[in-house]
DNA sequence: ATGACAACCTGTAAGC
DNA sequence: TGCTTACAGGTTGTCA
C-alpha cells in the first residue's frame, strides 16, 4: 500500500491531531507486530509517554516520543493508522485491529493491517532517524541535498536494471511499485534499462521525474487503489492521475500506445513500449 | 553486486 | 455454483 507520498499523507493528517498528547493505554492484541527495546513490554513503554512530533523517513512513520524515543512505523501493503477524535471513537472498529492508542484528550489511534505485515517498533529516536528498518535506507528523493550531481553519481555506478533499482530501498527511499512505474513512464524510460546506461539527459529525466511524481503524489493525498486511507480514513486521489500503474491496455499519455504489464523482479511492471526506451 | 524465489498473511478477482 | 489459482502500494532471507 503505502508508499512515499502515502505515508507522507498520513504523517500530515495525523500530525495535528496527536502531537503534544499522552497515551494513555495500548491495547495491543497481535503481539507479534510489535518490538520494544529486549527485555521490555511494548504497552508498558509506550502508556504516559507524551507524543511530540511526527516524521518521515522513506516509507516509515516517526512517531518521536519524549525520552528520546520513536515509534516506527511500517505499514507495508495493508496497514492503516486511522485517528478518531473524542466524538468519532464509537465509528465501528475494522476488521483486523491488531492495536489502539488511547489518548488524553479522549481520542483513538487504531492501527489496523489485513496481512500481518506490518510493524511497530519502539527504538531510540537517534537510531531511528538514521535507520529506522533493517537494511540502510538511501537519499530522501525530495531532499534538498539530493542534487542531480549526487543522484547521477550514484546511477551510473550500478549495472542493474531501472525498475529493481528504483525499488531498492538503499538506494532511494520511498519509492514503491506504483511510484516506480510512475517515475520511468514519465521519464520515457524502459524499466529493463541498465542504470549505467544512462547518459546525462536521461539521467536527467529520470531524477526529474521521481521528484516530480512523489512530490505530486503528496499533492493529490496519495494513491487509493485498493486500502489506502490516511490518517483521517479519507481516500487519495493521484490514482486518477496514473500514467502507467494500473493501466494495463490503455492508452499512454505521451503517445497513445498501449500500456502492457509484465513481471519484473516478481513485481507486476507497467510501461509503453513504444515510448519508454 | 545481482538475480531469482520463497516466506510472511488475508482477501479478492479471475479462470475453469 | 464451487473450487483453484493468481495476485495485491513491501521487506527479508536464502541460495545461486
Amino acid at each position: 500500500m503505502p508508499e512515499l507520498p502515502e505515508v507522507e499523507t498520513v504523517r500530515r493528517s495525523l500530525a495535528s491531531r496527536i502531537s503534544r498528547r499522552t497515551i494513555e493505554d495500548v491495547e495491543l492484541r497481535l503481539p507479534k507486530i510489535a518490538f520494544a527495546l529486549p527485555g521490555t513490554l511494548f504497552a508498558d513503554a509506550l502508556r504516559g509517554r507524551q507524543i511530540r512530533e511526527l516524521g518521515r523517513r522513506g516509507k516509515y512513520l516517526l512517531i518521536h516520543l519524549d525520552g528520546d524515543e520513536t515509534l516506527v512505523i511500517h505499514l507495508r501493503m495493508t496497514g492503516r493508522l486511522v485517528h478518531l477524535r473524542k466524538e468519532e471513537r464509537e465509528t465501528p472498529e475494522p476488521p483486523h485491529t491488531h492495536a489502539v492508542f488511547r489518548l488524553d484528550d479522549g481520542s483513538l489511534l487504531r492501527y489496523a493491517d489485513v496481512r500481518q505485515f506490518g510493524t511497530l517498533t519502539l527504538m531510540a529516536t537517534a537510531e531511528a532517524l538514521v535507520q529506522p528498518g533493517k537494511g540502510r535506507l538511501g537519499p530522501e528523493p525530495l531532499a534538498d541535498d539530493l542534487s542531480f550531481a549526487l543522484f547521477h553519481g550514484a546511477l551510473v555506478k550500478r549495472k542493474t536494471k531501472l525498475k529493481p533499482l528504483l525499488l531498492d530501498q538503499s538506494f532511494l527511499a520511498g519509492l514503491g511499485n506504483i511510484y516506480a512505474d510512475e517515475a520511468l513512464a514519465r521519464a520515457a524510460l524502459h524499466p529493463d534499462r541498465p542504470a549505467d546506461s544512462l547518459d546525462e539527459a536521461e539521467s536527467r529525466r529520470l531524477y526529474d521525474s521521481i521528484r516530480t511524481v512523489l512530490q505530486e503524489g503528496i499533492d493529490a493525498k496519495g494513491t487509493s487503489f485498493r486500502d489506502y486511507v490516511d490518517g483521517e480514513g479519507r481516500k487519495g486521489e493521484f490514482q486518477e492521475k496514473l500514467w502507467a500503474y494500473g493501466r494495463e491496455g490503455a492508452l499512454c499519455r505521451r503517445c497513445g500506445g498501449a500500456i502492457v504489464r509484465e513481471k519484473r523482479s516478481g513485481r507486476s511492471t507497467h510501461f509503453c513500449p513504444n515510448c519508454q526506451k
